[in-house]
DNA sequence: CTAACATGCAACCTGGAGGTTGCATGAATA
DNA sequence: TATTCATGCAACCTCCAGGTTGCATGTTAG
């Protein structure tokens, strides 16, 4: 790993994800996956949007690989990733233990 | 609360925060502020892009709750709102158990 | 007092995100 | 097999996020 730290080397990544993250609707689509897998046409009901902006949103979400999709049928059933949940959280961790660390410094700078 | 649960009256919020999360420069100016406060031209510093690009981007952080500014003397110094940071990171858990409660009755109406 | 510094403001540009519509195609069902 | 259902594809539209540039203004250091 020369040249580039783990935290450098995912920064990319992780706004990705987050960027994924960051519209309403598709937070409403996590939402309503992360009760189960759920195909595009039950996802799309109860919605104001059309068919193709759903799907839309989905790709952009597989693409970060929040969520996966997979033909059955006629239908293709779309399921959370949870796995990039978690890395989401950890990238959060990090910076938090980073600005813990920092305040600390701080105070014990100024204790002494 | 009536007619509105937290999680719905929370996806809109929190969609705002993970946008500001979701730009690979200002997830750079999250990390370098993770170090502890810094000015506009601290930050500009060794970046590519324009003071003024920087500052639209501390001012969408901002939007979102996710940093503050404040003036200091002739700098303007900018600081971390950790707090910000545990939402977000509250709201992936939050979806993380929603998404293991569904996959456990998955698996025990698998397994009956 | 005057220069050099650190910002703020505003106008302007450009690409792509978020949506819609219309049509084509494979799968399931009566 | 004729329909209906669930999608995919593609063209098109609009608006704003992300950047830049130029100029004005408040602060500080000499």
């Amino acid at each position: 790993m020369r040249g580039s730290s783990p935290v450098l080397a995912r920064r990319k990544d992780s706004a990705h994800l987050f960027a994924a993250l960051g519209d309403e609707t598709r937070l409403l689509l996590v939402t309503r996956l992360s009760a189960g897998p759920m195909s595009i046409s039950r996802l799309t009901e109860g919605s104001k949007l059309t068919r193709q902006a759903i799907t839309k949103h989905l790709r952009v979400m597989k693409g970060s690989g929040l969520v996966r999709g997979a033909r059955q049928g006629r239908e293709s059933v779309w399921q959370l990733n949870q796995r990039r949940l978690e890395d989401a959280r950890r990238y959060l961790d990090l910076v938090s233990k980073q600005w813990d660390d920092a305040l600390g410094r701080l105070r014990q700078f100024v204790e002494k």
